[in-house]
RNA sequence: GCGCCGGUAGCUCAGCUGGAUAGAGCAUCAGGCUUCGAACCUGAGGGUCGGGGGUUCGAAUCCCUCCCGGCGUACCA
């Protein structure tokens, strides 16, 4: 597998060397970098040293070239042939037996095929999600979760020891909101206020003022408005009666909602198969002290001034455009400073590794809290953001239109309620990041399932259960590992998805080493339209047939698929149904 | 204005550290599959990789510049 390509690949190292040494030339090589070819004529890898050599040594690419091939020692019969192709590329096409010895690890492997010690047991950390609960969790969210979910599967998957971590806040400006606007809604349903109407709620400024049919309104400036709020009202009087109307809105109320909006979103992680291992809570930091220690770290470090009644952080020292407020005038911190002494508590717990995952809209922050970790003597480099872009949401051809304030935004429920949990991860995760995410609602709820590339994966992974079962009926069975003759595999698309099965590993390690899970999304598409084809095409090489040899190094094939499917698909946190 | 991210087929998007004829799904069109492993398969059309310059053996990929779109740019979180 990639043990094939290292093999290779310090193959043509030495050839390289024993031709520099000749050439009198004692500078060190440049690296060796195979790739797949896109073109099948191109061999099974590529390499173009040739080429970068050809100005150092005065000499043609494709002399170099037929150098390289001729130095080539083959001491394990790795390499089927090798020719100088194109402008200078190295070809290499591998002895076939080799490419069946991917087979063999494969289903030697198991479960472990793909994973990977690169991690070495290291601790990192990925936090994701992070939102506060003053309600649903949105589709913004809902992309994050999946996201952050998948990157930490991806790390475990390559030996690191991973902590998924959600961060929150449920003290400040936003809760007290949540525990009016709540309140509001208690005293509606006691008949003690009125709801204000929705002209009054665009513009937020009469809602206080004005009286409907002779009672008050009491909903807040810029409160929720979303039907929960009203849900948690309701409930709050079955718990707790009808006698709470002179209790503050940051009590009772906002601890209700708190507790019920939590559950909720931890029900709707829980419905998606994400769990975390640590809830943060913001207001420990406050508690304590550590905001002042940072502080005074900073200080310290000469990098904090006070200025206009405020504390500043001196990030224009560090290379940052402007410098920023971490205490305001009136003594409470901004919210960059417990974020700072945050990711000092991170770093204090150990991790080698720490990654946030963040949405567009909140990363403009991220450069200081880097650079105030630098401070604190903490290394940068060990912090890294995924960012990623909104989610917009196309049905009919249109855009559907969402808006928090209006609460008309599309929750992560009520969209798995209509895809399910398998589509809706793979839709979310099938985009790379950094991009805009169309989430094409007609395609994923396609009851049909023909076209949803979802289902399309999952059914390559039933499929060759479906086989097995067929073989079990006619008495065969899937070998074991050295117990069939790989080299009754010869068509070439079997040698084609052989080939696929054996970049998994390296697929793995890319999509982890850029926290990229979306390269596994499209790396199962592509399987699956290897496989589905051939398992389709059942009157030019039917799996089962008379005979038994060649039916068992098919089976053993199916099964190989079956595993990087199954392999994948958890990567991706999906269902591997055994049948559809 | 400045910063970050995008701009690749009609639509939604891949394209690994620059590599040889730019790929996939959907949609469209033409066929196959009369349920066996068929929720599938085969084939076709469709592109000046936003525009322009540069770097070099070679650029969708790197640099510069301009245009378009999203997000951000608070003593809000």
């Amino acid at each position: 597998m990639s043990d094939v390509r290292h093999k290779l690949s310090e193959q043509l190292e030495r050839a390289l060397l024993a031709l520099l040494e000749r050439a009198g030339d004692a500078d060190p090589p440049p690296p060796v970098e195979l790739e797949v070819p896109r073109q099948k004529g191109h061999g099974d890898f590529s390499c173009n040293v040739a080429m970068q050599l050809a100005k150092r040594l005065r000499k043609s690419p494709r002399e170099i070239g037929q150098d390289l091939v001729a130095e080539l020692a083959d001491g394990e019969g790795m390499v089927g042939r090798a020719e100088v192709a194109g402008p200078g590329f190295i070809n290499v096409w591998l002895a076939e037996d080799r490419w069946l010895d991917v087979l063999r690890g494969i289903l030697e492997a198991g479960a472990r095929y793909g994973r990977a010690d690169a991690g070495k047991g290291r601790a990192v950390q990925v936090e994701f999600v992070s939102a506060n609960p003053t309600g649903p969790l949105s589709t913004g969210h809902g992309r994050q979760a999946v996201l952050g979910d998948c990157i930490a599967r991806l790390l475990d998957f390559s030996g690191w020891n991973v902590t998924r971590e959600y961060y929150f806040n449920d003290g400040g400006r936003q809760m007290r909101v949540l525990g009016e606007s709540v309140k509001a809604r208690y005293l509606e349903s006691l008949g003690l206020a009125a709801p204000a109407p929705e002209t009054a709620l665009e513009d937020p400024e009469k809602a206080w003022v004005e009286a409907v049919d002779g009672k008050p309104v009491r909903f807040p400036k810029d409160g929720y408005r979303g039907d929960y709020i009203r849900d948690v009202a309701e409930k709050l009087r079955g718990d707790q009666g009808d006698d709470l109307a002179d209790e503050p809105a940051t009590g009772a109320f906002l601890a209700a909602a708190k507790d019920v909006i939590f559950a909720e979103i931890r029900a709707t992680l829980d419905s998606i198969d994400i769990r975390f291992d640590e809830y943060f809570n913001e207001k420990s930091l406050y508690d304590g002290g550590q905001l002042d220690e940072v502080l005074a770290q900073m200080r310290d470090a000469g990098m904090i001034y006070d200025a206009e009644g405020a504390v500043w952080f001196k990030a224009t020292a560090l290379g940052l455009d402007r410098d920023r407020v971490v205490v305001r005038s009136n003594g409470e911190p901004t919210y960059i400073l417990p974020d700072i002494a945050y990711h000092r508590d991170k770093y204090r717990r150990g991790f080698d590794t720490i990654i946030d995952v963040q949405g567009a809209d909140h990363v403009e922050q991220f450069p200081f809290v880097r650079a105030a970790v630098g401070v604190l003597g903490f290394d940068p480099d060990r912090l890294e953001i995924v960012m990623h872009q909104f989610v917009t949401i196309t049905s009919g051809g249109e855009k559907v239109k969402q808006s928090t304030r209006r609460a008309t935004f599309v929750t992560v429920d009520e969209l798995v309620e209509e895809v399910g949990a398998d589509v809706f991860r793979f839709f979310m995760v099938e985009r790379k990041a950094e991009g805009h995410l169309d989430f094409d609602l007609d395609l994923a709820k396609d009851r049909n399932w023909r076209k949803n590339p979802a289902y399309y994966v999952q059914y390559a992974h039933a499929r060759s259960h479906g086989i097995e079962r067929k073989a079990a009926g006619a008495g065969a069975s899937v070998p074991s590992a050295d117990a069939f003759d790989a080299s009754r595999l010869d068509l070439p698309e079997e040698i084609e998805l052989i080939r696929k099965l054996g970049e998994f590993p390296g697929l793995v390690e890319r999509a982890t080493d850029v926290r990229a899970p979306h390269h596994v999304a499209y790396y199962l598409r592509d399987l699956a339209g290897l496989f589905n084809p051939y398992v389709q095409d059942g009157k030019r090489h039917r799996v089962v047939s008379e005979d038994a040899e060649l039916t068992a190094a098919r089976l053993a094939l199916m099964r190989a698929a079956q595993i990087v499917l199954a392999n994948g698909l958890w990567l991706l946190g999906l269902s591997a149904p055994e049948q559809m």
